[in-house]
DNA sequence: TATTTTTACGAAAACGTTTCAGTAAATAAA
DNA sequence: TTTATTTACTGAAACGTTTTCGTAAAAATA
C-alpha cells in the first residue's frame, strides 16, 4: 500500500515548478520584472536584480526555452545536415561549429542525410518544424535541385551551405573549399615529378566539388601540354567497390598509369591496397594522391600525399558567417552573394 | 525609394502564417478540431478529417513544436553528450541512434564534452534548459561524481548512460560493452601465442571501461599462472604523447616486452609506429593488440588485432531502451536496475 | 512648491498548441 | 414518443515566457 503512494509523492516533490511566476510570487514581484532581470533589461533596480538573481541561483531556475521560443520566435538552435558525420571533413567541421556555437548560447541539431536526396528533403521539413534559427547544409552527392530548402528560406530561416553547395544561384550563404586549386596543385605535383600517364578517379560530376576538382586537374594538364585521356578518367560515387572496379579497368592491360589522382582519400587508400595486391611499387611505379587529409592517409605505408582542407578553419568561417547572418536578420540571403572560398594546401608524403 | 519598401512587402508575403487558427478560420472549424485531426484523435468525422488534411497539404502546414511542446511538455528531442564525436565508437553509435530516433519522430541534439568535466556539467544544464525528453551520455574519463545529472533525473528527464557509465549506483539506464571479456579474450590470445612479457597500456583507472578491461587482463594472466608485472602496466589518458612516453619506458632497457595490450586502437597504432621506428618486427618480436576495431587498425601494415565492440548494435540497444523508457514514463529509473551488457569479439589480424 | 522627467515596476495580452468541459445533433434504446 | 447514448464538434483555459502600455514613485528641473 505504502509503496503505491510513494511514486506520487516523489513526483510531486521532484516536480518543483520553477517558473518565472513562482519566482515572482516568492519575491513579491511581477513576472515582468523577473523576466527583465533574466534578460538584462535596463531600468531595473540593482537591489531587486540581485535579489532575483540569488533566488534564481537558489532554486536552480532555468528558462523554459519552449515558452520563450514561442513568444520570441527564436529557439537558439541551429540545424545541421551533413551526408555522414563519419566523413573526416564533417567530423572536424562539426566539432568546431559545435564549440563555437555553444559559446554563443546556441545548440546544434545534427542530422545525416546518408547521401540520400529523399532523407535530405525530409530533414529540411523537420528543421522547419523545429523552427531552428538557421540551417547549415552540406548537400548529398545528388542534390542538383534545391527547392526543398525553400520552406526554410521562404520562412526567414537562413540557410548556409558548405563543401557541397548549390551550383545554381540560391538565396543562401555559400562556403566552399578551393577545390579547383587543390586538384590543380595535386596534378601539377604529379606532373613535376615526371608522371606521364595520370589517371583521375572522380566523384559523380554534378556535385560542385567534383566539377571544380576536375577543372583543376584539367587546367594543370593543359598547362603542361598533357592531353587528358578519357580512358584514364572515371566518374562514380567514391566507394571502395567502385574504386576497385575502376582500378581493375586501369590495370587490365598495359601501359599502366604511372600516377593516380583520387578525388578523396578513401579512393587513394583503396588504390594503395590494390597496388600492393598486384605487386606494383608505390611510389616507384605508381604515384598516388588523395584529397582531404583523412588521418588514415598518414598512417598507411607509404603515407599518402593528399590535399589538406583545414576543416577547423572551415568551421570557424561557418560560425562567423552564421552569427553575422543571425545578427543582421535576413540581410545576407541575397541570391547573388559571392561564395566564400577557404584555402587548401598540398601535403606531400611518401606515395609520391 | 521603391527599393526601400520591397523588403517589407517580401517579408509580409513570405511570412504566411500557417497556424492551426488560420486553418480553422479557412475551413470554418475550431482549432480544437484541427488539432484532433493532426493528432489522430478519435471522434472526428471522416469527411472533415480529409478536408483538413488536404488543406494542411495545400498550405504546407507544419506544427509549431514550441507551442505544442509548451503545452504538452514534450519536445520530441533527445540530448546526447559524448566525449568526442570523432571517436570511432561514438561516430558509429551516433549514426545508429540518429537514424533510429528519426524514424520515431525524434530529433537529436549532439554535444561534445571534449572529455572535460566542466563542459559536461555545463551541457547537463543546457539539456535541462532545452527540456529534452531524455539524455544519452557517454561520460568523460574523469566523471566519478554524477550529481550534475541530478537536475535531469530529478525533473523526470530520463538519463541513459553507455560505454563510459557510472561506477556507483545511479538512477539511470546503463548500457555497456563487455570490457572485461574483451580484455580477457585479447590477453588469452596473446598468452596462447606464447607471449611471456605482456605489457598493458591502460586508460586512467577510475573510468569503468578501464577498470573492467584491467580486470579482464588480470584474470587471463592469473588463469595462466602469469604474474602481472607492475612495471609493464601503465595508466594514463590514451593520447599519442602519453603512449610514446610509456613506450620509451618499456623499451629503455631489455628485456623488452614481447607483447603489448593497448586499451584503445590509437595506442596500438602508436605502438606499431614506435616499433617500426626502433626496428622491432611486429609480430615476430612484438605482438600488438588494440581495442575498438577502429578502421585505421585494419589498414596499417601489419594490420592490428583488436576487439570489436559492434557499435551499431550498441546504438540499436540504446534506441530500444530509450523508446521503452519514454513509453513507460519514468518507470525504469530504478536505481538498482542491472546494466545491459553488449557483446564483444576478438578480431585476429597480422599484428599477432 | 509645482512641474517635468526619469526610473522601477505591474497588468495584461500575445505566441500556437492541446485538452477539459460542454453542447448540439444524430443514433440507439426504452 | 421519450429517454439515454454516442458522435462531432466548439469554447475557453492553460502551458511559461516576453513585451507593450501604463502608472506610481523618485529625481530633477523650474
Amino acid at each position: 500500500m505504502s509503496l503505491c503512494v510513494e511514486p506520487a509523492i516523489m513526483k510531486k516533490k521532484l516536480n518543483k515548478k520553477n517558473s518565472i511566476q513562482d519566482l515572482a510570487a516568492a519575491l513579491q514581484l511581477s513576472p515582468a520584472t523577473i523576466s527583465r532581470v533574466l534578460n538584462n533589461h535596463p531600468h531595473v533596480h540593482e537591489a531587486t536584480r540581485t535579489k532575483v538573481m540569488t533566488m534564481v541561483e537558489q532554486v536552480g531556475y532555468k528558462r523554459n526555452v519552449m515558452a520563450s521560443g514561442l513568444r520570441t520566435n527564436k529557439t537558439n538552435t541551429i540545424g545541421l545536415i551533413v551526408p555522414r558525420i563519419s566523413m573526416f571533413l564533417h567530423t572536424e567541421v562539426i566539432t568546431t561549429i559545435q564549440n563555437g556555437l555553444h559559446t554563443h548560447g546556441y545548440n546544434l541539431i545534427i542530422c545525416q542525410s546518408n547521401d540520400s536526396l529523399e532523407i535530405e528533403k525530409d530533414l529540411a521539413q523537420t528543421m522547419y518544424a523545429s523552427r531552428v534559427d538557421a540551417v547549415i547544409v552540406a548537400c548529398t552527392l545528388f542534390t542538383s535541385d534545391f527547392s526543398h530548402f525553400d520552406v526554410l528560406t521562404q520562412n526567414n530561416i537562413p540557410v548556409l551551405f558548405y563543401d557541397r553547395v548549390p551550383v545554381k544561384p540560391y538565396p543562401a550563404c555559400v562556403i566552399k573549399g578551393d577545390d579547383f586549386r587543390g586538384a590543380y596543385l595535386a596534378t601539377s605535383h604529379l606532373i613535376e615529378l615526371g608522371s606521364k600517364r595520370i589517371a583521375y578517379i572522380s566523384g559523380p560530376i554534378g556535385c560542385n566539388i567534383y566539377i571544380d576538382r576536375y577543372a583543376g586537374f584539367e587546367r594543370a594538364m593543359q598547362q603542361h601540354d598533357m592531353p587528358v585521356q578519357k580512358d584514364l578518367v572515371f566518374y562514380h560515387e567514391l566507394t571502395v567497390d567502385n574504386a576497385r572496379k575502376s582500378l581493375h579497368r586501369l590495370f587490365a592491360r598495359k601501359p599502366y598509369p604511372d600516377a593516380i589522382l583520387a578525388a578523396n582519400d578513401l579512393t587513394a587508400l583503396t588504390a594503395l591496397a590494390f597496388a600492393k595486391e598486384i605487386g606494383i611499387a608505390v611510389p616507384q611505379e605508381l604515384r598516388i594522391v588523395g584529397y582531404s587529409n583523412d588521418p588514415r592517409s598518414s598512417i598507411v605505408t607509404p603515407s599518402i600525399t593528399t590535399v589538406e582542407q583545414f576543416p577547423g578553419r572551415i568551421g570557424q568561417v561557418i560560425v562567423a558567417e552564421l552569427l553575422r547572418v543571425l545578427k543582421n536578420d535576413m540581410q545576407s540571403v541575397a541570391i547573388d552573394a559571392p561564395p566564400i572560398i577557404t584555402p587548401v594546401e598540398l601535403i606531400r608524403r611518401m606515395s609520391t
